[in-house]
DNA sequence: ATCATTCAATACTGATCGGTATATATACTG
DNA sequence: CAGTATATATACCGATCAGTATTGAATGAT
């Protein structure tokens, strides 16, 4: 076919950089929540007008789906780095150091999308919910497995249950966000992790 | 001054129930969020009609100040009871399975009402954020004087500071809600709640 | 019975919501 | 130079938001 012959690129061309301006509407949903975030807010973020964010994105949801995704890969990063560490507790350690960083970044809202997100949502955005939903499921499947591996490999004691102390980890990363968010501090967090690392299980 | 003479009433008597509106719009409340929320939703589930409310109730923010009362006083009351326990460790049980019961009950919305309004709360209800952060500073407040009690009782390893303590049992509680509000089944959180225990600092 | 007072129902206000129709400006292709 | 295709800007759409003016009904006090 002739897929790969050079796009030929006809009509006007766009004056704004559609990358630059998925970043800026990152910002604004991960501060506002989605329904939060008018368009208003949006567009004036993003320096653009409503026409060429329906002519680039579709509409706000589809948007924000885009955002979504360039908040896994580009904020949610240490995720992955976080699953490969050689013990559980390492794991643990990296999620909750990576959360950490993430939510309390200076130049960033404070808190976590996904939280703001699933917890700040009408049922008129019931699509929106249950997206975020299934993209932290599949997350959390593999720290279950991640678990499941460490307690076959004896790192884990044997009265810890893999899915227990998945809810049980995601629980603590979840109420670091609403803190965050909330606008505890750094430190205050940092203590709360050190304590959480503190009596994490070991034989 | 004349201000305990008997209250004579004029004009027509209202024809619904304060209490019973009350409670109507906590529920709905609690399951939308204060933005969420649309005055329509209000007075469709406290059956009566807009001037209704607003002649019983002030206007959306005051109503939203009473249910707050009423969330407090009627399902939050485990939380003076928690306080009251002798240990360190049954003071954070009764906190966790007092929040797993008013979080998971059947018959109202899952997750918790503070979590709810204080995350999905955008720049226009400012206000409303900042009273039930102060309310949960000031509970917040009676937990730590309860941990540095523990401590200071050799209730609590001397390595584990009452602040972040209190910070890190927050985060469990904050990620119950979370996780409850999501659709987590009583079950999984309970099964939380266990592993929380079984992890939980003593000597 | 009449008055004063309050409640309740309908219908409305201006503002904002997400989304779009229309018109014009700017590019590439031939 | 057309001719075509796409981007932008302005101005608008119906729906919904929180809140209210108006009107008529229901009560107690006189």
């Amino acid at each position: 076919m002739e897929a790969d012959t050079a796009p030929v690129q006809k009509g006007r061309p766009r004056e704004f950089c559609t990358d630059r301006a998925l970043a800026a509407a990152l910002q604004v949903f991960w501060s506002k929540g989605y329904e939060g975030a008018s368009l208003t807010d949006l567009t004036e973020a993003m320096g653009i007008t409503r026409p060429s964010l329906y002519a680039a994105f579709g509409n706000k949801e589809a948007l924000f789906r885009k955002t979504l995704d360039l908040y896994e890969t580009e904020k949610l990063d240490y995720v992955g780095k976080a699953l490969a560490e050689p013990t559980a507790r390492a794991v643990a350690e990296h999620f909750m150091r990576g959360a950490l960083e993430n939510q309390t970044r200076k130049s960033e809202p404070h808190g976590c999308l996904d939280v703001i997100a699933s917890v700040a949502c009408g049922e008129e955005a019931a699509s929106i919910r249950e997206e975020v939903l299934a993209r932290g499921a599949t997350a959390r499947r593999k720290l279950v497995e991640r678990m499941q591996r460490a307690r076959d490999e004896g790192d884990l004691p044997e009265q810890i249950d893999p899915e227990s102390i998945t809810s049980y980890l995601y629980a603590v990363l979840q109420g670091m966000a609403v803190q965050a968010g909330a606008g505890a501090s750094r430190e205050e967090l940092e203590r709360l992790v050190e304590t959480a690392l503190l009596i994490w299980p070991s034989h």
